[in-house]
DNA sequence: GCCGTTTTCGGCCCGACTGTTTTCAGTCG
């Protein structure tokens, strides 16, 4: 069982131990014991075995252990089992619904025994539950509008594609007269991979004209709520957008309190309480005094703390560190000096060559690396060895053109499912970098999936481990492989993980990458870019890597130039090249011939 | 159910808003 799914069955548990009247501090035990889990990397049925460890974890206590240990031995537990049979699970899926919390929920089940959503439906239609007590007119007709958004909403959104939204609204607001400033926050602010809504705080200008603006956005659907203070709308997309207008005085302490997350909240009031303080969206106060509040450095300080990155922000021991005064300076776009795994045309890209090179300049970008696929993915035209061979002199023509870039000849080879390299070593030798990725046979176990990527990280050929879980955001979960064994490996091979900055991929995950890093893994940030215009996600490639704490250090693509060829030396390629002078030979320097004409466009490989 | 430089028992974050109620429970973030 992997610490998702041992997060995800501890937050049921809490769900229904809820629904059925527990004490509440019970079920936050179990919540914050589900947050731990999922935040921590190092895999809970490992650590299950050995004596201690799981109790180790802060908020993980004797009871919380033995339910992890039944989980991730047998899959299941008694507790949860009990409840289940108790409470069925689409009566505990109506906590989903906005209005319907665990109180009323009970009573639904209880009064009326209501089991499915079609039953409630009915049920609210006929009017059945304006009587019971807790229940109304209003809050039966709410539970059909929330039954009606639920069907017709898809939940949480990728980052990237609320980005262009989020923006536009926040520049909106900004324009109106008067308006001092606008800050997007909660967790578009911590740049977490998907958002559920949008926060927007708002400080100056004239209430009404901001509100207005705001509603009137083009993109709004529906206007769910407006006030004086608080207007709430649904976008198009079904992105719900909520916009607060906050006195500049307190401006801080609302940036702080909106941007979250919950658990980082709940911490740094602990410690205010602790020095007689309280904390709240206003700010700081001791009694009646008002100790700080107009900027989020300023709460920090009051309270013996260094300002927290808005990424770090999630209750994983950033606060120690703050108090510490040890925060990492995390890796920073500015500090992106190349990017190491594109594609163009000649493989499944969609722009040329050229166009990837100048597009790359345009961005300032120092060094990059042309990564067409192997033969193994045949759909997007991938190469094979005689075709990585007359890459060569097309490589030479593309630096000829662009002397102001550095341009590496690189391959993203497809790892097959034994673990082995689509390519010869004699063909690796040829090139300057090597991607590994895994594009298909996605289900293995976890002891096949491992010693697959081990044996790919142990090529003395290869430089970085291209997108390693081969997951996709909402799609797909992933390679099970054990990230111990093989970040380990790939440190002490001298390979790098790769961060991929696609939105959709942003692999590895901030959890796994923490992993990689305790393990003396480097990394790479890179944009797998199949068109000029992805170049622009390294962004969100660099959020990922905030998340995971790391430095300009640890990312090799922010090197120099020279000191980066220094890094990514490989002793293997360096004897290839001196015993056969494979890659520089004067004939593969030139300019070679065209390539064959595609018949067909290519597919991009997922 | 978890936790402890005040504690192994007695605490456990805070406020807004809604709607159901006649002073507050339930939900949400």
């Amino acid at each position: 069982m992997t610490n998702a799914e041992v997060a995800r069955t501890l937050e049921r548990i809490a769900t229904l131990l809820e629904i059925d009247g527990a004490n509440p501090f019970r079920v936050r035990a179990y919540r914050e014991g589900a947050r731990v889990i999922e935040g921590h990397a190092e895999s809970v049925s490992a650590m299950a075995a050995e004596p201690g460890a799981l109790e180790a974890l802060k908020g993980i206590g004797k009871d919380l252990a033995a339910r992890i240990r039944d989980l991730t031995a047998t899959g299941r537990t008694d507790m949860l089992d009990e409840l289940r049979a108790r409470i069925p699970d689409e009566v505990a899926a109506f906590t989903e619904l906005q209005g319907l919390g665990p109180k009323r929920v009970k009573t639904l089940f209880e009064a009326l025994g209501i089991r499915d959503r079609a039953a409630l439906e009915a049920a609210a239609r006929a009017g059945q539950l304006r009587g019971l007590p807790g229940f109304g007119e209003k809050v039966e007709q709410n539970v059909l509008k929330a039954l009606a958004t639920a069907s017709a909403m898809t939940g949480r959104v990728l980052l990237a594609h609320a980005w262009p939204i989020a923006h536009a609204i926040a520049e909106r607001v900004q324009a109106i007269r008067g308006v001092e400033s606008v800050e997007l926050a909660g967790s578009f602010r911590r740049r977490r991979e998907t958002v559920g809504d949008l926060d927007l705080l708002v400080t100056g200008g004239d209430p009404e004209a901001v509100m207005q603006a705001f509603v009137s956005h083009p993109s709004v659907a529906d206007v769910l709520g407006r006030g004086e203070t608080k207007s709430s709308v649904r976008l198009d997309s079904g992105l719900q957008v909520d916009l607060r207008l906050v006195p500049g005085d307190s401006f801080g302490a609302a940036l702080l309190y909106f941007t979250g997350s919950k658990a980082h909240n709940i911490e740094l009031r602990r410690i205010a309480q602790e020095q007689g303080l309280s904390l709240n969206e206003y700010g700081l106060t001791r009694g009646e005094r008002v100790v700080a509040s107009r900027t989020e450095e300023q709460v920090y300080r009051a309270l013996g703390l260094a300002w927290i990155p808005p990424e770090l922000r999630e209750g994983l021991g950033e606060i120690d560190l703050a108090r510490a005064g040890t925060l990492p300076r995390l890796v920073e776009l500015a500090d992106v000096r190349a990017d190491l795994h594109m594609h163009s045309t000649r493989s499944d890209g969609r722009d040329t060559l050229e166009a990837m090179a100048q597009a790359a300049l345009d961005r300032g970008l120092e060094t990059i690396a042309i990564t067409e696929h192997s033969k193994a993915l045949a759909m997007a035209n991938g190469f094979d060895a005689a075709r990585v061979r007359q890459s060569v002199g097309e490589i030479a023509a593309l630096r000829a053109r662009f002397p102001r870039l550095h341009i590496l000849h690189g391959l993203e080879v497809d790892i097959l499912g034994d673990g082995a390299l689509d390519l010869d070593d004699d063909t690796l030798a040829v090139l300057d970098w090597v991607v590994v990725s895994i594009h298909s046979r996605f289900e293995m176990t976890p002891e096949a999936a491992t010693a697959r990527a081990l044996a790919a990280v142990r090529n003395p050929f290869v430089n970085v481990f291209g997108h390693p879980r081969g997951r996709l955001i909402g799609g797909r979960e992933g390679v099970p492989f054990d990230l111990e064994q093989v970040a380990e490996a790939a440190a002490a091979n001298g390979v790098a993980m790769e961060i991929n900055a696609s939105p959709d991929r942003l692999d590895l995950s901030e959890v796994d990458a923490r992993l990689a890093r305790a393990k003396g893994c480097r990394f790479t940030i890179d944009t797998d870019a199949h068109a000029t215009t992805h170049l622009e996600n390294m962004k969100f490639g660099v959020f990922q890597a905030r998340r995971a704490g790391l430095t300009r250090e640890d990312v090799l693509n922010t090197l120099p130039h020279a000191k980066l060829m220094t890094a990514i030396e490989r002793p293997a390629r360096r004897a290839s090249a001196g015993r056969t002078g494979a890659a520089r030979t004067p004939a593969e320097r030139a300019p070679a011939k065209r390539a064959p004409v595609k018949r067909t466009p290519p597919k991009r490989a997922r």
